[in-house]
DNA sequence: GGATGAAGGTGGCATAGACCAATAGAGGCG
DNA sequence: CGCCTCTATTGGTCTATGCCACCTTCATCC
């Protein structure tokens, strides 16, 4: 009996769907058999086990300990929104925040940072990469890269601690006004997740930021990966009169954001357990 | 030579760097050497080469297609970003929206669904689950709860065609004015990228939004997957004065998103090829 | 000439087995 | 008694191999 056996039933699917009714049994931080156990009980190869554990685990129903065994997940994320009747609490942003500087370095903008920035790809920028931390727990690493000619006294101190715009404010003359940002949502690698603490491949959101002064100059270009279990984007959204008594375009509406929306943002970490 | 040989240098890593090298040198849409092929190439096994090539899927580098090959996927959208010096032009929302559904039916609320409507259990809710398509191709799946008894009639015609806020405020009387909507990372499940046509584990996007009418009441609930690699969000931020020149909090400050920043959105389907 | 179908290549799924690395606990030694 | 080491267990990685399903191609047949 091996893969395309009729029917379209993966092995995977029941070893999953086996092991979810064997968490719902249980409660979070309880320990599940290990692999080599449910394999004998389900009748199935190691691979074939682990393959389906890889998506409890990336769907943060489950976690896996090195030498010590599987548990169920302290929490599932998607169980947190709150909505207290009336006011709508918001788990507003909580925690400190700090950096750990991982590289700091002056280098050619190239090819791809370069035209991001308007610069010539042999245009100097400087380059770090900061892993953030909410109350010492990892939650984003960041790179920025900033246009070297602007900042020509930069340090690292700066870059770990304070408000970064405010540095380049205060000491630097440089003084951001807008910025255009995109969210996506993608996979950690293995190189994250190691410095995230997340499993490989766990889910993540992308931000791209292109910073820019009051001059109109591009000043920052940042890349950063934030953990997606510990961090959500909040946002209230308020349907204004032109939406809701003017003619909606039957085209090109977009169903997660109606027209005419005017949103409020929150970015808020998600606090653990 | 097998897995922990010193050094922690992972042959999935090493695999996987030198196929991200090929891509680099290739264009999107060139055909890569088959699996077998590089197994050959770079002395590993075809599940360590599967499991290399499985992260760069997962980033949306490299799409494979049964029985053809695999290929340098269509677009980089983390190369999609546009900014041009000075107006910053936005991809604005592309493609007409069509929807699908997949189910609609009237059930009782239960126990989670209830708690965020903030209804009985036993309370009955109009549930829908929709296929949200852009010119033709799947791009979220929407699994929408409203209450049964602000819309009695609620036709599945009007689940399928035009704006569902609009049929709201004509048809049913009800008059939505707010949400709060949260949105975090995700992968996709094995259903659901059958359904939307990426594979297993892809990223995307989960938005979760609760929507009240202008008396307050609670009046749906939705929760929705988006595909990762062709929806994303873009928004302007704006430095406000009393960012660029009040006192900014040391700690509490949120990096993705400057406190006392307004946000405008756009929420784009990226277009693909 | 156009439809049919067999062959070969490709990715997809699964197996069995091996060794490494991290942990926890049992046992021995000081 | 306390510390250490040794061992069993658990997850982590990798190999080698097989079969299946899908797609393309090309030779064949009508």
């Amino acid at each position: 009996m091996t893969a395309g056996d009729s029917g379209a039933v993966l092995k995977r699917e029941r070893v999953r769907d086996h092991i979810l009714q064997l968490i719902e049994s249980l409660r979070p931080g309880d320990a599940i058999p290990s692999e080599r156990t449910l394999c004998a009980d389900l009748s199935v190869s190691r691979p074939t086990l682990r393959a389906a554990v890889d998506e409890l685990v990336a769907a943060g129903l489950l976690v896996r300990e090195h030498g010590r065994g599987m548990f169920v997940a302290p929490e599932k994320i998607t169980q947190e929104l709150v909505s207290d009747s009336h006011g709508m609490t918001l788990p507003q942003a909580s925690g400190t925040w700090s950096s750990r500087l991982l590289e700091f370095t002056t280098i050619a903008a190239g090819a791809r940072v370069g035209r991001k920035l308007s610069l010539s790809p042999a245009a100097d920028i400087v380059y770090a990469a900061r892993l953030r931390l909410v109350d010492g727990a990892p939650m984003a690493i960041e790179h920025l890269h900033i246009r070297a000619d602007l900042v020509p006294a930069l340090t690292a101190q700066e870059l770990e601690s304070g408000d970064l715009y405010e540095h380049l404010r205060e000491r630097h003359r440089v003084q951001v006004r807008d910025a255009v940002q995109t969210i996506e949502p993608t996979v950690v690698s293995q190189a994250e997740g190691r410095l995230l603490e997340v499993p490989h491949l766990s889910p993540a959101l992308l931000f791209e930021r292109l910073t820019n002064d009051t001059e109109g100059r591009p000043v920052e270009y940042v890349h950063s990966v934030y953990r997606g279990d510990r961090y959500r984007i909040v946002s209230r959204l308020t349907l204004d009169a032109s939406h809701t008594q003017g003619t909606p375009p039957e085209t090109g509406f977009i169903p997660g954001m109606p027209p005419g929306t005017v949103a409020q943002w929150e970015a808020a970490p998600t606090t653990p357990r």
